[in-house]
DNA sequence: TGACATTGGTGACGAATTGTTACTAATTCG
DNA sequence: CGAATTAGTAACAATTCGTCACCAATGTCA
């Protein structure tokens, strides 16, 4: 054990710049999409999140939301946390602390302003140091999160397909999936119910609109599952 | 869609305060317990979480380790961050901005200095109101991260008994488990190996002792587990 | 000393779940 | 019309899971 110190905790707080730092995700072709903005041209990278600092008064998720709002046109479906960053690395407006926030949005909903592009999360454009770590922890938190939580409806519009349901996963996953494996999942956890609407898109039979209604769950308890773990 | 906004977004950071606020976490006798201080006559309720502010150039996670130092006299051997509130929920230092630290230590570490006491997580004394939301997250975050991470063995000491492993288990999922089941599960995990001692504990046939040894795991993907949602 | 209580540990079997194959259905294209 | 394409499902085999039953090694106590 090592020395107790001799003096007790005198704890204070200590005024610091803070930052919020938005990684918003929608699903594009092939591939999950961050939107990025450009920055001004005094600015060592290019490009960078989203970010400012939450108003007087203004709650983390709420800054998010209306950053989102600004340079999207339309407020994400879904927010989480993926950690608070107090390293040394660059920020764009040199905040010491920022907080990481990845906001889902359904494709096709919101129109990004002139100055933001999105870029598939695999060829992002250099950005600072600290944007990048957090949008690495954005997707690692949304990939493990996926399957357990509705991540992957707030990515789609309130209709959807099962095909694109399951293509939603696939991109999250980065894998493919069996169709029917996947569907008699699906079934048995009464996540979806079917609507009266069928979706054609040209070539194939038309496909079923389903819509995220989940039923109470039946205590469903298992064992534990060491084979789910990811480190 | 709302209306796009005149202008555009002009981030700016802002100065606010910080804290740190730890919720080490340690199995006692049948319950997770939280280590709570004595908070000085003065405030508002008699008992708090550890905190502190972040020191210049120390990073959260930093601050924490100092922190649980500071009140257990042993640096915890888990961290996880749990959630960072800037609600305006009461907190002892009035910071404007907290973060969360979910910190486990195994049982038997360390000793609470003079002003720090164990309290079952079920049976805690008034605190501030922010604290017993970051109470109640890291208790969250905990159960949830539980078949996704390693944290049981982050709650024992480094030679354990598959006993002692299910009880950890079993006290953070809230309910009991199948000895056969659960150590087979264990044992298909490669999690584990064995130590040539033998612990005896009075009655009863003597235990072997095991340590956290995970070893690569075959690419064991599996189908999507919706009966994993939590929500 | 020898039953018995207590805790550790495992084989085996039926039930449930999962991975896969192979099929049917409904549509467009040429 | 038939081929191509996408949606949807029945059914079978392989695997995993929940449970029961049992054996092993120790302390307790009459």
């Amino acid at each position: 054990m090592r020395d107790r110190p001799v003096v007790l905790l005198k704890p204070a707080v200590r005024r610091t710049t803070l930052a919020v730092d938005v990684v918003v995700l929608s699903p594009r072709v092939d591939a999950l999409a961050v939107l990025l903005v450009r920055a001004p041209s005094s600015a060592r990278e290019r490009w960078s999140l989203p970010w400012d600092a939450p108003q007087v008064g203004e709650g983390l998720e709420d800054a998010a939301a209306r950053i989102t709002r600004v340079v999207l046109g339309a407020a994400p479906a879904f927010f989480e946390q993926v950690g608070t960053l107090s390293d040394g690395r660059r920020h764009p407006g040199d905040a010491e602390v920022s907080v990481g926030i990845a906001a889902l949005s359904p494709a096709g909903v919101g129109q990004p302003i002139m100055d933001a592009e999105w870029f598939p999360l695999a060829s992002l454009p250099a950005i600072a140091p600290r944007h990048r770590t957090i949008v690495d922890h954005a997707a690692a938190v949304v990939r493990q999160r996926v399957d357990q939580s509705p991540l992957a409806f707030r990515l789609l519009p309130p209709a959807f397909t099962l095909s694109d349901l399951q293509g939603v996963y696939e991109l999250l996953l980065g894998r493919r999936l069996h169709k029917a494996s996947f569907r008699r999942a699906l079934q048995a956890s009464y996540l979806v119910e079917p609507m009266d609407e069928w979706h054609s898109e040209g070539r194939g039979r038309p496909a079923q609109l389903f819509r995220y209604a989940p039923k109470k769950r039946r205590g469903v308890r298992r064992g534990v599952r060491f084979d789910l773990f990811t480190d």
